[in-house]
DNA sequence: AAAGTAACTTAGAACAAAATAC
DNA sequence: GTATTTTGTTCTAAGTTACTTT
């Protein structure tokens, strides 16, 4: 049992400390100067240069590109294809735009269009390597020089620019050591905090019913269901095949709950501090009684109103529920970029014709096309209906989510081993059209209800058995303590399985969470000598592992994901493993270009400085019975690269990597930190270091729609700025013009204003005043007539408009002439000081617009939720002394809380 | 070995709520 | 206040990995 890992604790950062140089070793690198760079020009472009392109453009370069023919599986092409991913570049300042051309057409990354064929079979062509290129110097360390892009393939149809392409390099450097100043960690200190200390030793603390762990192990591989008496029991064959032997310590357990309910419920706390416990291993037996109520359905389509019809051809028709209630799946989506996709409106259009040949409209008319579909009425209701809820009293919606909260209840939590967990998701997915990401081939397709004889619940076999808020009757129950999920059935789109685990804060996932960050700081120890076997293999004679040396470089710099094989029916994706041919171009004498869309389909899109070796692995594993379809590593798999790893370190996998690298990089940004800054300013650092991790893992999110906009309105706020603070600087110099000489520096006009803003603005600032004083008089008015006074006459607003009016003359007169008289009261000293809170603020402002426009399309909560170590924000938070909460949400908070508990100040990862 | 199964982690979009702007 | 923007949460798709079956 679960003795499992003895060692997981103690870890050390080899080198982190001391880091300088090592650093550089062990993070993928940030090539020089670290931090810093945040600047003004945030990205240095460096491909503008025009290099990167060359991407599917021009095929010259690879001789032939006709697909070939042989691959294995010769991904059916399915014409289109091209369409997508627009990258327009938008604004064209991305590097790309340089030379020639900007990526016009598309830059599609994935030469996809046509087919595909990737193949497996298209292993295996490559040649051995053959020495001849073995160089020997491995040298520089790859240096990147990113450029990214997002145009992730979100690209919706209509024509807007969703992303550009836009590179955005980041280059950091580190200064060499430096680091010495690194604040904190104290140093020392961490070794031995290594172990966070105090916990670690896992404090056996009773578990309750003991049971489980006695429970024997021997269970271990399934145990399975039984038919269930009560009711219904036909289980169906309960799982499939597996039969299983249980174990369940049962007997026990219903006292325990017992009384360990009555405590729960009195104070909440007593929470459990698995944390404190030993870990559980992997096919262990996980629990000992488990009880919960599965999954709870939608409630059954309500049909429309008889008046809410789609017509077709113009003629209204009137369907039966079934079809109307898919019809309306459209319909809610019309204004969507879905169903503009072409893609999506068939698959769509064939499931809907199939659900229409079941039922019928009244009418008798056939519908033969999707185009001469009008859901527009549907539409239109399901916007009314929902400007109802809006407009619905405070009570009724209180009522109404009571209502919820109630039928909800039951299913928010699960018994495990007497301790009340939290659900994750237990409401079964309602049907709908299948919305995958990309250029999935099955977008659009129906996504059938669920009932009850679709879903396998597992659960203790002493639980009583919970019953469906539906007619029906499970498809099955089984017993399995070996796994943790409530529930599964398979979905009709896909063929995927789906489950129903307990939520992020759970002590399970807990437990396999921090299990995930003890592998990864296990690594700290083993990745020197990685990295050296592999750098080593990159001359490797034999091919295999010249292949997988040369992705486990990536996988280590670039942070790219495993990469398994795809199937037909899914969006053309890759990671490491399955980059293609076409994923990667060569620009001599050292860089490499990525192109390729990796999970949901996200693109990836960098140049990178690689190391001589590699550059030539590259080139080899390009060479000539290659071609466009074939992979690039066509000796390696996924399963052969982690066994590989596998042997280097126990239970090290590529993923894990991902960990490490994210989590080291995070560590290493946060020195950054301003030790005296305010909390403020020690929040930025912290983001910014979020950032660099999120960039370093591509996590992106698409532009928002009205970014552009929102962008011009603060670029205008903060020219409204400048325009009073020349204002002011004006009112100074007529005051004293000698001070146009001793301050040179308030001479000069304010930059990025031209005629048309002032005109803008001032028109602006102008109907502004008018408003304001037509309001103002209104409201005395109103306030005069209750007091019983009498009303003001309308001639004293015309005087005050005409006023307004006459300011504004002047001022823009003082535009004009470049002088302006200063106000009543304004001295020289107080203009002065106005001018410099002035620049204050135009600063402040000009930051958060940067900072804005930097985080357009970078998305930092994956990284934060998945990839760093919670300990390490928490040690950073005590440090630095910033709270908490202001990093992590609650639902973060819920989800770490064996970080707060262990962290330390000086704790390291 | 390749294909398929199972279970669990990771991911961005969509939606909801809270915070700010107006 | 109300409208808009930002932040947080939910939803479920899309990965990884180990294991099993063919």
């Amino acid at each position: 049992m679960a003795s499992a890992a003895p060692d997981k604790m103690a870890v050390s950062a080899p080198g982190f400390d001391s880091a300088p140089v090592t650093v550089a070793s062990h993070a993928p690198q940030l090539d020089d100067e670290d931090m810093s760079d945040d600047e003004p020009l945030i990205r240095k472009k460096v491909n503008g240069s025009g290099a990167k392109k060359r991407i599917g453009g021009d095929s010259s370069n690879s001789s032939d590109d006709d697909e070939k023919p042989l691959s294995k599986k010769p991904r059916v092409s399915n014409g289109m294809t091209s369409k997508k991913r627009r990258v327009v570049d938008s604004d064209s300042d991305e590097s790309d735009a340089g030379p020639s051309v900007k990526k016009e057409p598309e830059p599609t990354p994935k030469t996809n269009g046509t087919s595909k064929p990737r193949s497996s079979t298209a292993k295996k062509t490559a040649p051995p390597a053959t020495d001849s290129d073995l160089s020997e110097d491995d040298k520089p360390l790859a240096k990147r020089t990113t450029t990214n892009g997002n145009g992730s393939g979100k690209a919706n149809g209509n024509g807007k620019p969703t992303s550009a392409a836009k590179p955005k390099a980041k280059a950091t450097k580190k200064a060499p050591s430096s680091d010495e100043d690194s604040p904190s960690l104290s140093e020392e200190s961490s070794s031995e905090d290594e172990k966070p200390l105090a916990k670690r030793k896992p404090v056996p603390k009773p578990r309750q019913s003991a049971g489980s762990t006695t429970t024997t192990a021997a269970a271990k591989k399934k145990v399975k269901a039984e038919p269930e008496s009560d009711d219904d029991d036909d289980d169906v064959p309960l799982a499939k095949g597996k039969a299983k032997a249980k174990p369940t310590g049962k007997d026990k357990k219903p006292v325990v709950k017992k009384e360990k309910k009555v405590k729960e419920e009195e104070d909440e706390e007593e929470k459990y501090k698995w944390w404190e416990q030993e870990a559980l291993g992997d096919g262990e037996v996980k629990w000992t009684s488990f009880e919960h109520n599965a999954v709870l359905f939608p409630p059954p389509y309500i049909p429309l109103p008889k008046n809410v019809k789609m017509k077709y051809d113009g003629v209204p028709l009137t369907l039966p529920p079934e079809s109307e209630e898919v019809a309306g799946f459209f319909g809610a989506m019309i204004e969507t970029d879905h169903a503009q996709d072409a893609k999506f409106r068939e698959n769509f259009f064939k499931d809907f014709k199939t659900m229409l040949d079941k039922y019928p409209p009244k009418e008798n008319v056939k519908v033969k096309s999707l185009d001469k579909c009008d859901f527009k009425p549907m539409f239109e209701h399901f916007e009314r209906e929902k400007e109802k809820k809006k407009a619905m009293t405070r009570d009724e919606k209180k009522a109404i989510k009571e209502a919820k909260d109630k039928m909800e209840a039951p299913y928010l939590f699960a018994m495990v081993d007497g301790r009340k967990e939290k659900v994750g998701n237990f409401r079964a997915e309602p049907p709908g059209l299948f919305r995958g990401r990309g250029e999935h081939p099955k977008k659009g397709t129906l996504k059938h209800r669920l009932r009850p004889e679709d879903i396998i619940i597992n659960i203790g076999k002493d639980a009583p058995l919970p019953q469906a808020n539906i007619p029906g009757k499970w498809k099955g129950v089984q017993h399995d303590n070996t796994v943790t999920w409530l529930a599964h059935w398979k979905e009709n789109v896909n063929g995927n399985a789906k489950y129903v685990f307990l939520s992020a804060g759970s002590s399970w996932k807990g437990q396999s969470d921090r299990a995930k960050f003890e592998k990864a700081r296990e690594l700290i120890k083993h990745v020197d000598k990685i990295r050296k076997d592999y750098t080593e293999d990159l001359k490797s004679k034999v091919m295999a592992d010249r292949q997988r040396a040369t992705a486990l470089y990536f996988i280590d710099r670039l942070a790219l994901r495993a990469g398994n094989e795809k199937g037909e029916d899914e969006a053309d994706t890759v990671g490491c493993c399955s980059l293609r041919f076409e994923h990667v171009t060569l620009t001599p004498p050292n860089t490499v270009v990525f192109d390729f869309l990796g999970k949901d389909s996200m693109r990836f899109f960098q140049e990178v400085q690689v190391d001589a070796q590699v550059f030539k692995n590259i080139k080899l594993f390009k060479a000539e019975p290659k071609k466009k379809g074939d992979d690039l590593f066509d000796r390696l798999t996924t399963t052969l690269l982690n066994k590989h790893l596998n042997s280097m370190m126990p239970g090290l996998t590529a993923k894990v990597f991902r960990t490490y690298n994210a989590s080291w990089t995070f560590q290493k940004q946060l020195k950054n930190t301003p030790k005296n800054g305010t909390v403020a300013e020690k929040i930025a650092a912290y983001n910014t270091a979020n950032r660099e991790v999120a960039i370093l893992c591509n996590h992106q999110k698409s532009v928002s729609k009205n970014y552009d906009t929102s962008k011009a309105k603060h670029e205008d706020k903060i020219r409204a700025l400048k325009y009073q603070r020349m204002k002011l600087r004006l009112q100074v110099f007529s005051l004293d013009p000698k001070l146009k000489k001793k301050r040179p520096d308030l001479a000069e006009d304010e930059s990025d204003m031209d005629e048309d803003f002032f005109e803008r603005h001032e028109t602006d600032l102008l109907e502004k005043a008018i408003d304001n004083a037509k309001k103002k008089f209104e409201k005395e008015n109103i306030k005069a007539e209750e007091e019983g006074e009498k009303k003001k006459d309308k001639k004293e607003l015309d005087e005050r408009l005409k006023e307004i009016k006459d300011e504004f003359k002047e001022l823009r007169k003082e535009r004009k002439s470049k002088k302006v008289e200063p106000r009543r009261g304004a001295t020289e000293e107080k203009l002065l000081e106005q001018i410099t809170k002035m620049d204050e603020r135009i600063a402040t402002a000009k930051v958060q617009l940067e900072d804005r426009d930097k985080l357009k399309d970078v998305a930092l909560g994956t990284s934060k939720v998945n990839y760093i170590d919670p300990r390490i924000t928490v040690a950073w938070a005590k440090r630095y002394d910033v709270p908490l909460e202001k990093l992590f949400s609650k639902t973060l908070r819920e989800k770490f809380p064996w970080a707060e508990a262990e962290a330390e100040k000086n704790w390291v990862f």
